[in-house]
DNA sequence: TTTTATACGTATAATTTTTATACATACACT
DNA sequence: AGTGTATGTATAAAAATTATACGTATAAAA
């Protein structure tokens, strides 16, 4: 039986169960009937069912313990992110009033969200007026949004711009809100995104001031053991990618390879 | 009918369809379908029972799209995180090779994650060879973890260090790989963490170099229209919140506002 | 030591959810 | 007018889940 036979409800449960495996290294019933307010019963099932999963190196019941431990080896069936992982790490603490993210909740409008989709789904040219940061003018234009973008933190999108006879990314937040955004037909087909088409491959290594023993950590902290780190992201974000690994803050743990062609 | 009285699968999907409806502004039967790979006669039922959950402002069925559209002041029956939206509305590019995310792809050693959870939960020091970042020097050191924290990006945690005689933040990767950590017994009772205890109330503004114009779109970005913008975050956490939100950085949005007190 | 509590395992019937299927309606499109 | 695709509803079959019972093993308490 494989991963993708079961049904959706119980492949999210036997997910979750291996992300308790993998990195809180045991399981009990009791996490899965916490979690998904199952019975007993089907907790005891899904287990069964994990377990005739994995073939080798699978999790045993240890009885002092009353729980599953998850072998030294133990190797997921499936990636998680870091936010998967930490929803399983953190509920040692879950009867706390707040939860440990110190987030900026960004706010997106929906009303403009709606709009925005409905431009991108049914390939229309939409007038907005867009707020520039750099000079502070609100210039209305026509844009043909082509598709969402999120960066970790926000979401933005990307359109086409006929002012600029180019694509471009926007964000939301810099769109006056209006109740009716006037929107109209594509007459010309869209160019080509070649910005968005392209993959840039980018290498990184730890900063040169960095000591030996700062640059292994580097290493562990991005998951990467070779000399340097291969990144690939489209030309059309590399903007953000810059930003948001804090490559051009001063005290940056990353640098980029200045050569341009690099045998992997 | 309450949306908890539910089984968690067909919650899972209402709450999805009411993403749905508020972001996109639409959804048909085949979103379920595609999204959760149920049947059309379970997509029929779920659709029924949102609509039954939703008094006022309902959706209604519009033949010429052939969708159910979200009437315009539709109000969502939960709330949303930013990926969850996102994950809405980038569906539209489904059959794509790369996802629209240039993530800083950070890691986390399994092993390591599943002793720093073994000694949260069972209340034990543990001795870590900890790489300062500031001197670049490597120090064995007891300390006691407490909880796990996220900054939205990466996974730290939280330790009341034996070596300073205070409560830290530490990061995983700053630990000397070692396949078994010494750990002992908590013989006297930890401190209070009162920087964790203590919630900090900040309030923030419009950076004062902004045009009204700019001023208004971070107000948006940000989703607050009164003059400041509250911000409550654990005393522990602010280092954090700063460096998340950008504050330091010379062409931040939001500034802090002095005053200590403030009249909400 | 005995008792109690709490994990586990398994099995069965009852219940609920979901699927498969059929048939009807409405609208857009050719 | 015919075709395709979306909706709606209904029913029986299949699958998932629950409720329940009973048995084992271990730790902690009486």
């Amino acid at each position: 039986m494989a991963l993708d036979d079961l049904k959706h409800a119980q492949r999210q449960r036997l997910l979750f169960l291996d992300r308790c495996f993998t990195w809180r290294g045991l399981a009990r019933r009791r996490d899965l009937i916490d979690r998904f307010k199952i019975s007993i019963a089907q907790a005891a099932n899904d287990f069964r069912a994990y377990l005739s999963l994995i073939a080798e190196n699978a999790p045993v019941y240890d009885t002092q313990l009353k729980a599953y431990i998850a072998a030294r080896d133990h190797q997921p069936i499936a990636a998680s992110s870091m936010l998967d992982i930490f929803a399983v790490l953190d509920t040692v603490s879950e009867n706390e009033i707040s939860a440990a993210l110190p987030r900026a909740k960004r706010s997106l409008d929906p009303h403009l969200a709606t709009v925005l989709y409905g431009a991108i789904s049914k390939q229309r040219k939409i007038r907005i007026a867009y707020t520039s940061m750099s000079s502070g003018e609100t210039d209305p234009q026509w844009v043909a949004p082509t598709r969402f973008i999120f960066d970790g933190e926000n979401i933005h999108f990307r359109a086409y711009s006929y002012k600029r006879n180019e694509y471009r990314n926007f964000h939301p937040a810099r769109i006056e809100p209006e109740d009716d955004f006037q929107m109209d037909e594509i007459v010309e087909p869209l160019p080509q995104d070649s910005d968005w088409d392209t993959l840039r491959v980018i290498w990184l290594k730890p900063s040169k001031h960095l000591s030996p023993a700062q640059a292994a950590v580097v290493r562990r902290e991005y998951g990467f053991t070779d000399e340097y780190l291969k990144v690939e992201v489209r030309q059309a974000l590399e903007f953000y990618l810059d930003r948001r690994w804090g490559l051009t803050e001063p005290q940056a743990r990353l640098e980029r390879v200045p050569i341009e062609h690099h045998s992997s």
